[in-house]
DNA sequence: GTCCATGCAAATGCTTTGCAGCCAG
DNA sequence: CTGGCTGCAAAGCATTTGCATGGAC
């Protein structure tokens, strides 16, 4: 059920966030079995974790795409630029690194945010 | 001497790191003052915070660029890539965002890594 | 009965903060 | 003397973990 409500959504919730919606469906559920099955499909490779300040966030998004952050509210939204993976070569010729990928994180004002009409606070997909 | 201890460095140390080195010309400074001189200089804009599992990483250098990533050791290397900010119209006019800017993240193994002589165990900028 | 995932609560790790003291101006 | 920065220690979050319980087989 961790693995459905993740999947179930696209605005990269943190653990808080996923804790609260699977408990609307299975009201004795712990923080901690959340955090753990979280743990657990991570390792799995089902789900992308993204560190962020104050938190974790979960994508069950497994195919390649890039990101954008507002750097007002804090939502990050998925793009879809392509992955053009041409680069990898030349980093990996330049560097000697083996390059297995590579992510793409835009930063600016989403559209509610750069309208000048209102102020909004934080979101912080915890709501 | 926090910022001149982070402009000293590339490799993108966590306030652990910072504190330990600032102790060894400063030995009676506290933890917690290196995190409020962070803070305060990533505020002013003269240093830039990274969110990472296990702790944040703070970078002296200013200039666009990328990283890239080792997924054994967790080192973070700077890339000479260059910066195409042509995208940010594309990306723009696709979403309606207001893009400021963009960094990218390349993962793999490093070299060091990916020689298969020896085994390394994870390597966190805490030495 | 056995096993494993869970609830619960305590413990951990990173970071922030309240407060009293000290130094520069 | 005053303001601001500091050390110290306690508090705050996010996350992990130990342990006893409980259900599935």
């Amino acid at each position: 059920m961790v693995l459905e409500t993740v999947r179930a959504t696209d605005v990269h919730p943190t653990a808080e966030w996923v804790f609260r919606h699977v408990r609307r469906r299975l009201p004795r559920v712990s923080l901690g079995t959340v955090y753990r099955n979280l743990r657990l499909l991570v390792r799995e490779g089902l789900l992308v974790e993204r560190a962020d300040a104050g938190g974790s966030r979960f994508d069950g998004n497994l195919s390649e795409h890039h990101h954008f952050t507002c750097v007002e509210c804090g939502r990050v939204f998925d793009l879809r630029e392509p992955v053009r993976r041409t680069v990898h070569l030349r980093v990996s010729s330049r560097t000697g690194f083996e390059v297995l990928g590579h992510r793409i994180e835009f930063y600016g004002r989403c559209a509610i945010c750069s309208s000048p009409r209102k102020r909004r606070r934080p979101w912080q997909a915890r709501a």
